[in-house]
DNA sequence: TTGCATATTTGATTTGTGTCAAATAGTATT
DNA sequence: AATACTATTTGACACAAATCAAATATGCAA
């Protein structure tokens, strides 16, 4: 069926997050800087996106609510890190649009994407390269 | 770099849709009985999803106006059918997922697919076989 | 202790999605 | 024509996300 493993022995709380896009943006930079402040975020993303303290600050607080963030207090000031991790929001993210595109499975997925995204010979070779690691790995 | 092939020739007019999961459900429907009246999606629905006609036939108009249904009117009867095919919608599933939490490019999906996602050995040869005939095809 | 300079919180607005109930309109049947 | 259906349209409402401007609070420096 080559599914994506659905759940192995030791359950963390929940693996799946999901991520808005800007929230994206966010933990991005959470993730490289963290611990770090609401204002340091606004200042690293204010070349890509124009957006004032306010509203970083706000989402942010609305993602610790969400269990994507906390907070840790010093004094007056709050450095915030984060509460799932990029693998686990990638996972998210990518079971997501498996399940909204591909049934939930990997094998439509890889089919649609030598079919229909034009692999191109090396890439298809670097695919196959990883194959084969993934192959010894599981030896 | 192993990015999903940007935009070829002939480019039709937006390849890359974005559908909600609402959306999704419809054009699965959609895609499957068109041309079709909004009475039978919500009544194909109705199995999965408890939604009214109002709810149905309301979110089909929405989707009229972005552009990823039409309708054919007979009388009194309006019959729709799909303005993007489902190989756009998956693109654009996979594309923003891809944008979202990979960088935008393919390698770095693959990879987490087989870091982190447990690739068994049936579905890893099950890949090798694809891109065997990907190359094939490619040759 | 008086203020400036941050940091934080609040209150609001806008937009989009999900969801209907109710009002209309059109067709078909007596 | 009057009735009974079915299809369509309209007018909400709730909620979440994105987005600030403005009001507050706090800490440091003179």
């Amino acid at each position: 069926m080559t599914a994506l493993k659905k759940s192995s022995a030791g359950r963390r709380k929940k693996s799946v997050a999901e991520l808005t896009e800007a929230e994206w943006e966010i933990m991005r930079v959470v993730w490289d800087k963290e611990p770090c402040a609401a204002g340091t975020v606004q200042e690293t993303l204010a070349a890509s996106r124009n957006w004032c303290y306010a509203t970083v600050k706000l989402t942010m607080d609305r993602m610790v609510a969400k269990g994507f963030l906390e907070i840790n207090k010093i004094r007056n000031l709050q450095l915030f890190r984060s509460c799932i991790s990029e693998v686990e929001a990638r996972r998210g993210e990518l079971r997501k649009m498996l399940n909204r595109a591909f049934g939930g499975t990997l094998t439509p997925m890889l089919k649609f994407l030598i079919q229909h995204e034009g692999l191109s010979q090396e890439e298809a070779a670097e695919l196959r390269e990883f194959v084969k690691r993934a192959e010894l790995r599981n030896d």
